[in-house]
DNA sequence: TTGTATGCGTTATCAA
DNA sequence: TTGATAACGCATACAA
């Protein structure tokens, strides 16, 4: 099937490519009357200006990037969806990168993405920590880059953040209220930023109620699901915890699988509470206690700190950051008496 | 910043355009020192080629749009991972779109893809059944489609589906067996093939046991939760059935929440089971019975379906399709003895 | 208001 | 094995 460009429709039309062009592009000047006929005959034959050809032009891509750790995981979904609504009004595409949580992959989308296929990256980053000259020597202006949630504290880029520290002292003061005296944290990743400042709110919500902070019940957990079931079990029958704090939401369900395995009964022998954007929280069983961080919103502002840079590249290496707040939305998981 | 681009690499080392350009592409003869040489210095300084550029002169994107209904759902977050490993292992990328179920938005997607932006498109229907005309004029050699799960009958594409109907007839059956007299089916469009489909598995299994087929207690629901869980909770009282059978995932969560609303056990009073790849169903309270697609498998055979066509174009038209099989899975939700 | 000519960054063809 | 050059489809500066 041969080609249908520019040039042909022009000639359908007995016009100079220009004036076709121009149909499709708002500034120039071309009148009412040639515009509209060329709008339709461009309908009609189901003509679309070539979008690498127009990019390679403009030297714009109107793309967004978004590489995130995982898909199956109602928050990032959300947050997705928060990004591409605002891209889609600005008229921006969206491409989306998944990286498993590995810290190459996402190098590697990242260093491919340097060829211009689009605009800026919005990234919630891998799990693991690392060394990050070669992303600190990107240059930035070029390809703006803004951090949701995970972030690499060493790179300077704006970013997206939510109140993780207070909410993690609030559900462990929860957990504290609820008559908890022994609760484990599980971590996916200590060394992550996120993971850090997620910790030390449960921590220091330990110290501040005179509850002794035993690392034993601070767990590293893995990615795979079969070493993390493992991990929790272990845990739950040698150290006895009667509450548990988990920093990600598939370390909840592992946690729930778990106590239905080994017979544990919560809220009774242990409450849970989790970080979680899971809007089905309540339907579970029993209802979760969430930390829930509006998602949706972190997804907007992101896209929306995005094209501020587009706007003004100086921002792109800036470290300004917005923090926006989560809930703790307390349910059957973690209160006898809800 | 000024560009970065192959002619400045190729001044750094002293070569021309055409033997950097070499270096990047597989086939074309060099030697292996001058290769190394350039790879090395594009690493260093940071250069990959522009991807708009190469595109337009290859007429290639290696990239695959994936159009969905909506995205905060397990279903379609596996199937897009399931498209991704195939396009990933084959160095292609993956475009999201999502429609919110709007034909509209579907359509001016699929018109837009068409400014050669993307290679191939994998689609899961919008749920309005509408007039398919321009889909159907569209030249699907020259952007070929694949449907999966929610199809349009009338445009010849390849098609991935499930054996809905089968699985349909199974679930009404178990239903059935558990002792339902009066089964609900909670449909989102009655007139998209899929429902079609679905529905009628759930009347012939009726049909074959027996049981009246009550149309009143087929209820065409929206997508808006609040006339949702408004249209629920009036079914259920009015018509006291004493079985639901949802055709997708969020309706049994409003079902969930009616009953919990209403004070209606499941699965004493009423028994539940739907169409969903939640992989956390069994967590759910009480834990529910379901049709399990296999959603990964779906995005896999979508995408190896659709490379097949870049191979043989010739495809692109064929009505081909690959019925795959889900999963009934019985738990609490519709067996008080299970 | 419209047309002509040039270049965006790359790769393929051909010549050296 | 390498280099010069044309072309991919489009948008703009400039000419008409």
């Amino acid at each position: 099937m041969e080609p249908f460009n520019i040039k042909k429709l022009a000639q359908a039309l007995n016009l100079s490519t220009s004036t076709v062009s121009r149909a499709f592009r708002d500034n120039a000047d071309i009148s009412a009357a040639t515009k509209e006929r060329i709008l339709t005959m461009a309908r009609e034959m189901n003509y679309q200006p070539n979008h690498y050809a127009s990019n390679l032009r403009e030297q714009k891509s109107r793309t967004i990037a978004i590489i995130v750790p995982e898909l199956a995981n109602d928050y990032f979904s959300q947050v997705i969806h928060g990004i591409e609504r605002v891209a889609r009004a600005r008229d921006h595409h969206i491409l989306i990168y998944v990286t498993d949580d590995d810290y190459e992959k996402e190098l590697a989308f990242i260093r491919h993405l340097h060829n211009g296929r689009a605009d800026g990256i919005i990234m919630s980053a891998s799990g693991e920590a690392n060394d990050h000259t070669y992303l600190k020597n990107l240059p930035h202006q070029r390809l703006p880059l803004v951090f949701f949630d995970r972030v690499y504290e060493d790179i300077a880029c704006p970013r997206i953040t939510t109140n993780d520290y207070d909410s993690s002292f609030q559900a462990t003061r929860h957990l504290i209220k609820q008559g908890c005296k022994r609760i484990a944290y599980l971590a996916v990743n200590k060394n992550l930023s996120i993971g850090k400042t997620r910790m030390q709110g449960y921590i220091d919500a330990l110290l501040k109620y005179k509850l002794p902070v035993d690392d034993q019940l601070i767990i590293d957990c893995s990615n795979s699901y079969a070493e993390n079931s493992r991990i929790i079990k272990e845990m739950l029958q040698q150290l006895q915890p009667d509450g548990v704090f988990t920093s990600v939401e598939r370390l909840a369900f592992a946690t729930y699988y778990a106590c239905y395995d080994l017979g544990i009964s919560i809220p009774g022998e242990l409450k849970v509470i989790s970080f979680s954007s899971l809007e089905i929280a309540a339907l579970l069983n029993p209802s979760l206690s969430t930390i829930t961080q509006p998602a949706a919103d972190i997804g907007r502002e992101a896209a929306r700190m995005l094209f501020r840079i587009f706007e003004d590249p100086a921002l792109a290496g800036s470290q300004e950051e917005l923090v926006l707040h989560s809930r703790l939305i307390k349910r059957h998981s973690s209160a006898v008496d809800f």
